[in-house]
DNA sequence: GTCTATACGTGGATAGAC
DNA sequence: GTCTATCCACGTATAGAC
């Protein structure tokens, strides 16, 4: 059977997941600075100890774990971009749809800006940083070609310079929203771009 | 006279701005996890002991410090927006002279960044944080009625509206070329936004 | 292979000497 | 008022028992 998420026994993988799950509902709830490996090793119901055989270092999990939820959160933005037929509305959509994540789970987007601001002192965190942006970026490139070759659409920009801004603008909302937790704040400058950037766009 | 600054005594409240000063400077370089209080009171060349009685706690260091700062940096971008005549121009070169500020700076404005998100989990974080973005807003907002009025022109979304999109992206835009440190990245979306947005005024 | 016990450094804060 | 010496809790990591 595939799920034995009963027995004791996990292996080296399993637990490394286990960890990185228990850390970051331990980062959510009091921050990264919480994120002790105790703390960790708490939430994930084994002993302390056992963190250092399954990472080699705090930094270790702290990178792994950056990776692994870059890529989840890529993933999930990526999926709300596709769904949406024309540009006006799939622009507003998707940044709409990044909002209702950050809206539904704020004290986790709040941790993982901290993690990515935090990861950016570390030796890989520049690297780390740059890959984290061209998901984002190539993500949000390939939904905006989607919509514009299936509607026959031309930009007064390049393509890739509007998928910067869309990048830029998407994290800005989130950060802005994260600080004042202001509905309509967000929502009206989510508004107003979209309205900005229909005027790019030529059929 | 004014300046006694090669006087060995200094005030409470000259301490204070002295530990603030130096706080800044060790979170500028290691993050705001190296921010210690015994790394602080070296910084400032005064021992560890004496930071316990400038401030009730290192809480009250960091409550006071991202107060000041913040009034800063609204103080330095305001003035930015003040100097640019008509909108197009003055958007664009609002929002680089915002990015050079922490192009010169990098460091320093991670540091802002992360005492930001620290700051969100303590008690009187989210009213802080929310009169920071109201200060932001605020400003923007003055800036853009302050050039309206000047030159005629009438927006098709409401000025705050309008506000609120520039400072989200201003925020968008800082935050993405921290991570990426790419120049022309940073360009290409503050020109998007700019071409963007001249659609929605009219003279 | 799994966990306990512990070493060792560092952090914030204070009591009391000068 | 200024600073030293110190307390105690907690952090990461490891050695070695089971």
């Amino acid at each position: 059977m595939a799920a034995e998420k009963t027995s004791r026994r996990r292996s080296a993988q399993e637990r490394r997941d286990d960890l990185m799950d228990a850390a970051i509902l331990v980062m959510s709830r009091g921050g990264v600075a919480a994120a002790t490996t105790r703390a960790i090793a708490e939430e994930a119901g084994v002993p302390q100890g056992v963190f250092h055989y399954c990472f080699r270092s705090k930094d270790d999990l702290v990178t792994a774990l950056f990776e692994r939820e870059i890529a989840r959160s890529t993933d999930r933005t990526g999926s709300a971009l596709s769904t949406f037929p024309d540009v006006r509305r799939g622009v507003a959509a998707a940044l709409e749809a990044q909002l209702a994540l950050v809206r539904a789970a704020p004290d986790y987007y709040l941790a993982m800006a901290e993690l990515s601001l935090t990861i950016a002192r570390t030796p890989a965190g520049p690297a780390l940083a740059v890959w984290e942006q061209e998901q984002y970026r190539t993500r949000a490139q390939a939904g905006l070609e989607a919509w514009s070759a299936e509607h026959g659409l031309t930009w007064s920009a390049p393509l890739e310079h509007v998928a910067s801004f869309l990048v830029a603008l998407g994290a800005g909302v989130t950060s802005t929203w994260l600080s004042d937790r202001d509905d309509a704040r967000a929502e009206s400058a989510v508004a107003v771009a979209t309205q900005a950037l229909d005027a790019l766009a030529q059929r």
